[in-house]
RNA sequence: GCCGGGGUGGCGGAAUUGGCAGACGCGCUGGACUCAGGAUCCAGUGGGGCUUAGACCCCGUGUGGGUUCGAAUCCCACCCCCGGCACCA
């Protein structure tokens, strides 16, 4: 029997044991064999949770296994220590906001200290520190100098209730990320980084980096390049307005040019009587909120401001509208419509009665035509019969689908047979309309004039109609042909009518282009960076403004721009306090007053790896030379919910700073690991809010009222009231087991449920595990862990086999991509199961235990250090188990075992033969010994031997009639 | 709608990438220990079948088809789930 276990204990033993060796301290001047590994800094609110611990683990674990297979791993960490929780605390509890940040980071130091997770802290940085700010701010500097950081008036997001406005990337879904309020949009003079200058670099360079898929995608998707060209109309009066389309093949199918409501042309355009209206509008688009104006199932929205503007393909006059769905700040803040080919084009146009022009075949080539009851003379269904075409008739009424090569057969057969005063109509590629006289195409909006106004005539039922569009419509039967937006043959294309869909828009470019109107353009979603923030507790923009000198940039030897130190800080941030906002001109020394935002907190940790290689320079802000040499950061390992924000600020500002001459790379981060959250089940209460799950019982209800609880199984947060404390757990269970258990629980990358149950597996392993060696570890203590494989007993040949197979694995899950640790910890489960049985069974062979007593302690020792460095000690190897090798793996362990062969017939197994690993491992040899087998005979009775695959090593399959 | 990732026991998930499906753990069932246990230990645990209860047979990795001696894994079609984006012209 071994010793109990009494993780507390041991655990106080060593909590400082790796810092004060300095196994964690990087030696930063020799990158021969550097690794530089980064988890994401944390923004230090309040308390840690086991859903923090699920990244400092991880990354804790792998640093580990990087020192003892030898490299000189950099692991540091530091704090995104500005931002609106603070500040907030700061406005309603009248802490300063670096106390409350100081409180917090030594709350998450001596968490880190109890998980046993270690960190080089000589190189702890805080972004809200001056020493640091100072950089983030000379930062701002060079890219104001560089063109590459502007002050602009435009319109913004703004958050009511953060009271700030933000980035773009901040707003997600027409709310604020923060606080999920809706994003109010205001038109201010702000402070931007030209992100879009590098939009294309950003773009192309995803493709090289070792990155998740789905992150790259979120990237692509997010700077949103789209190809296409610019195509210059005109007003009537002139002006010019370029539109951008990725669709110049459809030119010839606009029937209308839709603005932006903000589109500068709008003042100058709008005819007098529609001025009252366009205002109107004007305001009405400007009060709503990204919400209103985003929300699917809204209508369409417009108004026509009396004005027309020439295509230039075809000289159409065409009436122009402002409405929202048009974005002042993408493209040219102007559209050409074509209703046909276009979506949203066509919702428009089918509510505001504007002309439907088919410019492009479909693909497929199936047209329709509906033949009206009573429009016909007699005899018309059976002469189609007749001609082969396929309709259905209902109630005389005939719908007939027929294919595109058969449609001037079709009109002629129809024809001859429609009333004088009736028509039908073909909708397919082109829509034709066919009267007992003559054939009319819908190719123009001038066609389509005429075509309405003949069945007008004709009809006094479509006297309500305003288009023929909305005439098809209200045919069910033809819905399905009026738009499309897939490539096909352009038609109604004048000269370019017939080309095909493949080429139709490249040829349509080069025949702008050589005509002068147009040219291929690119286009992103990307926008610029507004990094301006109307609060305290951020990095001071470095700016001055002087009524002489107008924009003054602060000098670089006067930075940092310190933050005032204030009695209390109020809700408007720095603009007031006056002796902060009044300052001299640097230039000519006159007063002038300062910027008053700070910057977006996404400015400091856009640049914070690099700081890490030289954190305490007050010279620089790094050392470009070693960075150069540590950087791209080897493995970057964070929360996925910074796919976008603050992964690609990081790549813009490390492609700036290489522009400028201090980098000699592009990318920051070579390779991307993005681990899943731990969720846990929140509940809430309609009267009493958010409960602590610990509070709520078995099928009863709310703890205050009864009231039955909603559940949902959501991240851990303070906010939500669901977080497990590392605590209570630690002092119950010990580090090793939270640990253990954190990483064994699932894949890494996964989002995953918390469960104190699985957590008290881990539990029982580590209690089994310890129990077993501390028993066994003093009769193999002075031996040596030498042994004659060959001479083992078979049960001992097993288990040393199974031992080699287990370090392969538990080493296989370092260096994959995936760092699937649950497999690698089940593998040393298996493992000691195996050393169990084994040890239960026959007088062990003392060489081979303590060769894999050993081994054992330091594969394991990533995942549970305490507990391993605590039996090394025992195992009396000397040194610390950091010092040690990683185990190596021995392939002809392998070779010592029989194998067993399972072996198929007609595709099942029926039987398994065990073989010596040599016979197993040759073909001819195999194949014999296994046709020879007595089971396997078995079933080859009375049967014909039809085939043999034998695979060496792995399995024999057979085919018998 | 578009893009990305997935569907394997009651659950989290394995399967060395085309070769014995369900490793390891949780849960569950039975037993032991116990005044008691939600602690611990032992055994069983994909579903079904059985005049031979076994070293047995059949079914089984979202659905339907295909390739192959052999498919969770490859191909085609479909269904569903998760994540991201979404009036971006």
């Amino acid at each position: 029997m071994g010793e109990p276990y009494n993780p507390n204990e041991i655990e106080s033993r060593w909590k400082d044991f790796w810092r004060e060796r300095g196994f964690f301290k990087a030696d930063i001047q020799d990158t021969e064999h550097k690794f530089y590994y980064l988890n994401m800094f944390p923004y230090p609110s309040a308390k840690p949770h086991v859903g923090h611990g699920r990244n400092y683990i991880l990354g804790d674990a792998i640093t580990r296994y990087l020192l003892m297979r030898g490299y000189n791993v950099l692991n540091p960490m530091g704090w995104d220590a500005f931002g609106l929780p603070a500040e907030n605390q700061a406005i309603h509890h009248g802490i300063h906001p670096r106390d409350w940040t100081v409180r917090n980071i030594a709350e998450f130091k001596r968490q880190f200290r109890d998980w046993g997770v270690v960190f080089d802290w000589d190189r702890e940085i805080a972004t809200c520190e001056p020493e640091y700010y100072k950089w983030t701010q000379w930062i701002f500097l060079k890219l104001y100098e560089n063109g590459l950081a502007y002050r602009a008036e435009a319109e913004v997001n703004y958050c009511p209730i953060c009271d700030t406005v933000l980035a773009n990337e901040q707003a997600v879904g027409g709310r604020c990320e923060r606080c999920n309020t809706p994003v109010e949009k205001k038109t201010l003079t702000q402070w931007f980084f030209k992100i879009t200058a590098y939009a294309e670099e950003l773009l192309r360079d995803l493709e090289a980096l070792d990155w998740p898929e789905h992150v790259k995608t979120m990237q692509r998707n997010w700077i949103g390049r789209s190809e296409g060209a610019n195509v210059a109309f005109r007003s009537e009066q002139g002006d010019e307005i370029v539109v951008f389309t990725t669709r110049p093949d459809t030119l010839w199918g606009a029937t209308f040019m839709v603005l932006a409501p903000e589109h500068p042309l709008v003042e100058k355009l709008t005819a007098p009587d529609k001025r009252a209206e366009v205002e109107e509008y004007k305001k009405f688009a400007a009060r709503q909120t990204e919400v209103e104006r985003l929300s699917a199932e809204k209508e369409k929205t417009g108004v026509f401001i009396g004005a027309y503007a020439v295509n230039p393909v075809n000289g159409e006059r065409i009436p122009i509208w402002i409405a929202d769905y048009v974005l002042m700040t993408y493209g040219t803040g102007a559209i050409m419509a074509v209703p046909a080919h276009d979506a949203r084009d066509f919702e428009f146009a089918l509510k505001f009665g504007i002309p439907v022009v088919p410019v492009i075949a479909p693909p497929g080539g199936t047209a329709k035509s509906y033949v009206m009851k009573g429009t016909y003379r007699e005899g018309l269904p059976g002469a189609l019969r007749e001609a082969g075409f396929e309709f259905a008739d209902e109630d005389g009424s005939l719908y007939v689908t027929l294919r595109e090569g058969d449609r001037a057969r079709y009109i002629a057969l129809v024809q001859s047979y429609l009333e004088p005063d009736s028509w039908s109509e073909v909708i397919g590629a082109g829509w034709q309309f066919v009267f007992s006289d003559s054939v009319m195409n819908v190719g123009s909006i001038a066609e389509e004039r005429k075509v309405l106004e003949r069945c007008q005539a004709l009809e006094p039922d479509v006297r309500e109609v305003h288009t023929v569009a909305e005439l098809l419509w209200n045919v069910e039967f033809y819905r399905d042909l009026l738009f499309h937006d897939r490539y096909g043959t352009m038609i109604n294309s004048g000269p370019l009518t017939g080309t095909p869909g493949d080429v139709a828009v490249e040829r349509t470019i080069e025949w702008l282009e050589e005509r002068g109107i147009g040219k291929f353009a690119v286009n992103y979603r990307l926008r610029d960076w507004l990094i301006s923030r109307q609060r305290y507790w951020g990095a001071p923009i470095p700016i001055v403004y002087c009524d002489e000198c107008g924009t003054v940039p602060v000098p670089e030897k006067d930075l940092p721009v310190l933050l005032p130190e204030v009695e209390r800080i109020g809700l408007k941030g720095l603009s007031e306090i006056p002796e902060f906002v009044n300052t001299t001109c640097p230039q000519c020394g006159g007063p002038a007053k300062r910027e008053t935002d700070t910057m977006d907190t996404f400015v400091d940790s856009s640049w914070y790896y690099l700081r890490y290689i030289s954190p305490h320079d007050d010279r620089r802000p790094f050392d470009s030379d070693l960075v150069n040499k540590w950087l791209p950061v080897d493995l970057y390992v964070g929360g996925v919910e910074h796919a976008i924000l603050h992964l690609l600020y990081s790549r813009f500002i490390t492609k700036a700073l290489r522009d400028l001459g201090y980098l000699d790379f592009g990318e920051p981060f070579a390779r991307l690991f993005t681990q899943g959250m731990i969720t846990y089940p929140a509940y809430w209460c309609p009267e009493h809010r958010w409960i602590p799950p610990q509070e709520v019982a078995e099928g009863r209800g709310c703890p205050h009222c009864g009231r039955e609880l909603e559940v949902s199984v959501v991240a851990m947060s303070k906010s939500k009231l669901n977080v497990v404390s590392p605590d209570e757990l630690i002092g119950k269970y010990g580090a090793d087991t939270e640990r253990l258990y954190t990483l064994f629980m699932g894949p890494p990358e996964k989002e995953i449920e918390w469960s104190e149950e699985g957590l008290r597996g881990a539990w029982r392993f580590l209690n089994r595990f310890w129990e077993l060696l501390t028993a066994w570890i003093p009769r193999v203590k002075d031996g040596s862990g030498e042994f004659d494989p060959a001479a083992l007993s078979e049960a001992a040949k097993r288990l040393w086999a199974k031992f080699n197979e287990t370090v392969h694995r538990v080493t296989r899950e370092f260096e994959s991509k995936r760092f699937g640790f649950n497999v690698a910890i089940a593998a040393i489960m298996e493992f000691t199961n195996a050393l169990e049985e084994y040890l239960g069974r026959e007088e062990p062979d003392l060489g081979l235990l303590r060769r894999v007593i050993r081994d054992l302690i330091l594969l394991i020792s990533p995942f549970t250090p305490f507990i391993s460095e605590e039996l090394w000690l025992r195992l009396g190897e000397g040194g610390a188990v950091l010092e040690q090798g990683w185990p190596t793996y021995d392939e002809e362990a392998l070779k010592l075992l029989a194998v067993e062969i399972p072996v198929q017939i007609n595709g099942k197994v029926r039987a398994r033969v065990r073989l010596p690993h040599d016979t197993a491992g040759d073909i001819e040899a195999l194949r014999e010994a296994v046709l020879a087998a007595e089971e396997v005979q078995r079933y080859l009775r009375g049967k014909e031997l039809v085939k043999v695959i034998a695979v060496p090593g792995k399995l024999v399959s057979l085919v018998v009639k």
